[in-house]
DNA sequence: ACGAGGTCCTGCGAGC
DNA sequence: TGCTCGCAGGACCTCG
């Protein structure tokens, strides 16, 4: 399910695929994955629009078009945006959703199974408003110690709860909460606001680690993810608690513990080795 | 402010 | 084999 490093993966193989491209044609096949814009709408922004740069914004992809609109594709659990050279076969090619030709044979192409996903077309004041709604990017320079205990300080919610509400920390998903709670020995449901110093830092310095070694691993593909080039990341081999309830925990060997009783998502943990 | 629960969507695996 | 059912979940919503 793509979270932050999915989606900066994503950007990074589009880029230098798709910049400074023209869409020739656009064809969506799903209108219920559109956000505020309609499909005749979004078809017509799209056509003849060129592609001026692909960044990431939290779980979300902004496709930059040089007529002043952005593409927001946030991938939900099971989408995938990739920059394609000839057909996906017909057992793949049936879950795309929007497909944009290119100049020169490439495809920008956003396929997704569930559409549980979003699409957006936002303008210049609109993704201002957007993006002011979320939280620091985890990886920014913005996202300080000092920022973060003050989040923490505000909310009596599970500590894991608050890392993935993407109005106070941006890109966190259900994977890397896990994983980061592991590393830094938090228990998944102690509030936010009994954190210690001590643990809210080394909180913040595992998130950041994991996040970025995701990404160096092109991501992980638990189930349906692939990167932008239609590979599987790598990620997966390095997961410590998620998807491994029931397993020993690989510090202690206690038999790690699966609940859902935060928030009805998978949690993960070791109730030894997290406190 | 916070937790609980419903909604969207489809593939998949379990059970009969 | 073929069906029904529950589950997976990120974001967003309502309710208490």
């Amino acid at each position: 399910m793509p979270e932050l490093p999915e989606v900066e993966t994503y950007v990074r193989d589009l880029r230098p695929r798709v910049v400074g491209r023209r869409i020739v044609s656009a064809t969506l096949s799903h209108s219920d994955i559109l956000s505020g814009v309609t499909k005749a709408r979004l078809v017509k922004r799209l056509t003849g629009a060129r592609i001026s740069d692909v960044t990431r914004r939290a779980k979300h992809a902004v496709v930059v078009l040089d007529n002043s609109a952005r593409l927001v594709v946030q991938p939900g659990m099971t989408g995938s945006l990739m920059a394609i050279r000839k057909p996906l076969p017909p057992d793949e090619a049936r879950y795309i959703v929007l497909h944009a030709r290119l100049e020169r044979g490439t495809a920008l192409v956003y396929h997704d199974v569930r559409r549980i996903g979003t699409l957006r077309l936002l303008d210049e004041p609109a993704w201002e408003r957007f993006s002011a709604a979320i939280g620091p990017e985890p990886l920014g320079e913005e996202w300080t110690l000092e920022q973060f205990v003050a989040t923490l300080g505000g909310s009596r919610q599970a500590i894991k709860k608050l890392l993935m509400d993407q109005r106070k920390v941006a890109g966190v998903g259900n994977i890397y909460a896990n994983e980061a709670l592991f590393l830094a020995g938090i228990d998944p449901s102690k509030p936010a606001n009994r954190l210690t110093e001590s643990q809210a830092g080394r909180l913040r310095r595992e998130i950041r680690r994991i996040l970025a070694e995701a990404i160096a691993a092109s991501g992980t593909t638990f189930r349906d993810y692939r990167t932008g080039t239609g590979e599987p990341g790598n990620f997966q081999l390095e997961l410590l608690v998620y998807g491994r309830e029931g397993d020993p925990c690989k510090a202690c060997g206690t038999t790690l513990t699966g609940t859902h009783t935060l928030d009805a998502r998978i949690t993960v943990f070791c109730h030894r080795c997290q406190r």
